[in-house]
DNA sequence: TATTGTTATACTCTATAACTATA
DNA sequence: TATAGTTATAGAGTATAACAATA
């Protein structure tokens, strides 16, 4: 038989793991949603955002900084290439330097744009001077799951 | 070329969701790490942890509470099944009370102390009287998300 | 007909192994 | 040999459509 629903109890909203995954679900999914006009997911986003701001660089430099592996940026590239977003140059050995192509600086910007927006709706209910100590709160969790 | 690392800038690193992705990406796998003895994933250890502190609840009583596509839960629950932890009771319609066997109270108790040490590992940096300031804020950040 | 449970499917994210190419 | 890039693949999480069973 049923238990209605407000008789449930929810042992798991005492879990800072627990809504920290539920959370984060919530703000990539909104995220997704304000850049699919871009034909971009998260992801592409998040690599197009990071290529803005680092010209030049290889994928293993992205693999490093963006602690993804190597082999999963191969689609992600392949997809800003397809929007003629990218410039390949050849670099030392096998590297490829990647750079913004003109179509690529417009879409950066409106990722931008996105990103920030995205920003303020999550961000609403928390006062400005609160954000940085926020920030260092969440990294500082990020290195003690990291080290346990 | 490539660009030396400490070159690197990271757009990334003033965004509130960007932390969010990455410190739950950490904090899963550390937890995932700590279950992986008992043969369950983070999934079917969540839907555990639920079933033990609502006993005779439905799949779609589970769906709603945890915000899962009742779908998505088949395999969780035969997961749990196989593992001799659930009893099935039939109940209104096509609906099944699902509660835990002797063999599902002790795998829940194993459960429960994986996630306290996780919650642990992952907060010891956060000053206990802060950590309901921190869960609030979190789960403002999930409504905002949700309703932009 | 409405609700519940199930199956099949598909897309994304993540991780690893194995391969190729270049210094 | 060491580094860089690529391919193939596998597992987990999430979502939808379609179907079956029951009141």
């Amino acid at each position: 038989m049923s238990v209605s629903l407000s008789a449930l109890s929810d042992p798991l909203d005492n879990l800072l793991s627990y809504h920290l995954r539920r959370t984060t679900t919530a703000a990539t999914t909104a995220l997704a949603n304000m850049l699919q006009h871009l034909e971009l997911n998260v992801s592409e986003a998040t690599l197009l955002l990071f290529l803005g701001a680092n010209q030049g660089c290889t994928q293993s430099d992205i693999g490093r900084a963006l602690r993804a592996q190597p082999a999963n940026l191969v689609p992600l590239i392949n997809k800003l290439v397809l929007l003629g977003a990218l410039d390949k140059q050849p670099g030392k050995g096998r590297a490829i330097a990647l750079s913004l192509s003109d179509e690529g600086q417009q879409l950066h910007a409106k990722v931008q744009q996105a990103f920030t927006r995205h920003e303020e709706v999550i961000g609403r209910s928390i006062p400005p001077e609160r954000r940085d100590e926020i920030m260092a709160l969440l990294r500082q969790v990020c290195r003690d799951a990291c080290h346990p």
